[in-house]
This record gives C-alpha cells, sequence and structure tokens, in this order.
DNA sequence: TTAATATTTGCATATTTGCGCAAATATAGT
DNA sequence: ACTATATTTGCGCAAATATGCAAATATTAA
C-alpha cells in the first residue's frame, strides 16, 4: 500500500470517524429509499446547514451519493464501496493479503 | 446501534482516519513481531514525540497493545479486535444484520 | 555514578474542524 | 410575480488537533 493509498483511506476513514456524520451513514444504513437532507437532519445533533455540510464530504469522499429531484437533493448510501474498502483494510489488517 | 456505540466506533475510525496514525497501523501489519517507537518513526513524516502521542492515541482505542521492554515500549497491532470493528460496520452497511 | 538511549510531556503555535446564524440560491406551487 | 420549502454558502468563533522543540523521565550499559 503506497502513500497516496494510505491518505485516501485515511480521508475515508476520516469522513467516517466523526459522530454526527457515522449517524448519518447509520440512518442511510437503514433505509431502503435514497433520503433527503430534511429527514436526515433528525438523527444527528446539528441544523441543516451542518448537515449539509456533512452530506457534501461524505459525498466528496464516495460515501453517499446524491441525487437531485426538484428542490430536494436525495442523498443514498454506496454499500458496497464503503463496505469494500473497510473489509480490505479488515483484510489487510489480518494479513489476508499479500505484502 | 445506539448513539454511545456510534461514537465509540467514530473515535475508533478518527482513530485510524489520519494519515500518519494509518501508516503506523499499516507499517504494524506488515511485522509479524512487536516494533518498538524507533523503529516505527521511519514509516510516517512526525518525529518521535509526535510518534508517541500517535501510539498513545492508538492504543487508547485499542488499536494497538504495548508492552514495556527495558527502556523501550513495543508496539503490536490488535489485529482481531480492529479487523471485527470494520467489518461489523462493513456488514451493517450492506444489510448482513438485523436493524 | 555517569553517559547513552528510548520515550513522554509541557509548551507554543499553526491549522483544521464543527458549529450556528443569517443571507443567498434553487426550485416548486399558487 | 410572490411565497414557501430545501439546501448551500459566507462568516466568525471556539474547540480540537497535529506538530516540533526542549526538557523531563526511565532504564540500560559502562
Amino acid at each position: 500500500m503506497n502513500i497516496s493509498d494510505v491518505q485516501e483511506l485515511a480521508d475515508l476513514l476520516k469522513a467516517l470517524g466523526e459522530v454526527n456524520r457515522l449517524s448519518l451513514v447509520c440512518r442511510l444504513c437503514e433505509c431502503s429509499t435514497p433520503q433527503n437532507a430534511m429527514c436526515l437532519c433528525e438523527c444527528c445533533s446539528v441544523d441543516a446547514s451542518g448537515v449539509s455540510r456533512h452530506l457534501k464530504m461524505l459525498a466528496q469522499e464516495g460515501v453517499v451519493s446524491v441525487e437531485k429531484r426538484g428542490r430536494e437533493r436525495s442523498y443514498s448510501l454506496n454499500r458496497a464501496y464503503v463496505a469494500d474498502r473497510l473489509r480490505v483494510l479488515a483484510d489487510k489488517i489480518e494479513m489476508k493479503e499479500e505484502i
């Protein structure tokens, strides 16, 4: 794993490693359909602007996808991508891959 | 997953989500024997005091274990614990567990 | 004891981060 | 056009974080 890979993975983990952002992710976990930001506000203790910023960061890191729907934005979790990155690290940590 | 679980997991991810700390973890990944801090200094761009602080934080989060060995401290990765926490999240994200 | 090595800690500093508020923007409905 | 709703952005602030340096501490070896 080279430096830029490590940096990239660190950025993803940092995005997930804030309690309100992780709450948003957990909330999206449990939703089978995309959710708008107003609805997501309820699950964490920040106002709409804060949620907007957190979701923007999660989108930049590929954690969520956004779809414009009229005046709303619908957010959904990139389940496969995030789960895969976490498992790649878990496997590396357990030496289940080549050095 | 309740709030304190989310907080705890966020703390772990935050500990891993800093590039120098993740470099330390990756370095420890590749070591079959415990390593001292001086040796670990080489893999990241901070001085000994910075490495000391990063390792302390990783130890507090349960990522690494420390063993005193004379004037050195030997660090080793808690592979099973960290990999398990990452997989629990990955499974949740892919809905491979109960809501 | 003295010197050397490994690590931690205090301090100062620079940077980043998370936050709320208010204003701006975008879009929908009337 | 006007109003309401959803979201973003600029701003300022306070707290957290990362860092290096120098001093302190711990332990080993001579």
